[in-house]
DNA sequence: CGCGGGTTTGATGATGCTCAAGCCCGGTGG
DNA sequence: CCACCGGGCTTGAGCATCATCAAACCCGCG
């Protein structure tokens, strides 16, 4: 149940196995089932969440009713409303199940004793936030140039572990194009190869 | 000199008169005049940078020449190619002072040392990270509901350090949006008031 | 077999881009 | 002091892309 995350946090700290041992005591496991929401916009944010297993997309739902795909999640992926998280104010995204997953939870105040305990935990999470900016800022950037079609090869090229595994619907979603384009570029591209 | 800086550090961790006084000699200031880059992509990014005065922008040049802004920097805000910073890959990013500018340099190996000799500045990066984080899935949410107007709007509240300081073409670059939409959507809006 | 969600296809229209010309204003040199 | 530039901003016309709305299709499931 801890592989993933184990596997995560070795990528970017050197811990002693006991060390590891330590760290399970501040998760808290969790299953869900597909369709199942894991956070709704409006409430508190009151963990992140790792993912063991299965898959997660965030979004949030603006005025006029339109969802924003925000994330998506898989296997060793993390996930959550990190301002909501962090500030303690509502949340502005959804995280829903798509697939039944596997998860680990951790709250704020896990997450400072577990600094508090292991410093070095500060370093692996900061290297996570600087990751996850830097893949924004990435995103951010092909966004702007506006193709559809650019935007899907990219998503294709990023997210393999994500592109044939959810719905299409959320996936337009998540570029900020609706279905009905992504039907007609994943056309385009079939055609010409 | 360092005045922005030592707010800015305060505002996220507590430090000793001390500390604060030993943080200097990790920063090298710099001078630059307008116009001038402190960052060309290709390069290797040396330094994060830390804005004392002035403003800068960052921006990519894709394939076909056309720029994208990635961020507009003033007093007390940081700027940099994280990416190529933190790997010593080559820099996506441009940097470039739109006004004559007081900056603090940070080198990669500044950044560890300071850090392993004031172990809480690590928070105060994670910390940093963290809202740029948040911004950016911020702007990213903005950018996919597609309104140039509401993209600008939102803008004029996000950065009133900004809106009426950059010239209009590169808050056009930075919105992702033409500057002759820029300058229809600033009509609209002048007319509606 | 019929239902229903998701995907595809089609027609139409709006938004914003492109290209091109004009305008405004500050700076320069005669 | 004024005429002339030049850069940036504005304005306009035509066009491409993508959204919207609506209908058809596909396929798994009761």
């Amino acid at each position: 149940m801890f592989e993933e995350l184990i596997k995560s946090i070795q990528q970017k700290v050197t811990l002693s196995q006991d060390e590891l041992e330590t760290i399970r005591h501040f998760f808290i496991p969790k299953k869900v089932r597909k369709r199942q929401y894991v956070l709704n916009a409006g409430d508190i944010a009151r963990h992140l969440i790792f993912v063991e297993k299965g898959l997660l997309r965030s979004f949030s739902v603006d005025e006029s009713g339109q969802e924003h795909g925000m994330q998506f999640a898989t296997e060793g992926w993390w996930i959550g409303d990190v301002g909501s998280f962090l500030s303690g104010e509502e949340a502005l995204y959804n995280i829903e199940a798509l697939e039944e997953a596997e998860l680990l939870l951790m709250t704020k105040s896990s997450m400072d004793e577990l600094i508090n305990e292991l410093p070095r935990m500060e370093r692996y999470f900061r290297l996570l936030m600087q990751e996850t900016m830097i893949a924004l800022q990435r995103r951010l950037r092909i966004v702007q140039t506006r193709s559809a079609e650019q935007c899907y090869l990219q998503f294709m090229d990023a997210r393999p572990d994500v592109v044939n595994r959810a719905p299409q619907q959320y996936i337009a979603l998540y570029l900020g194009i609706t279905p009905e384009t992504l039907s007609r570029v994943r056309k385009q591209i079939a055609e010409r190869r």
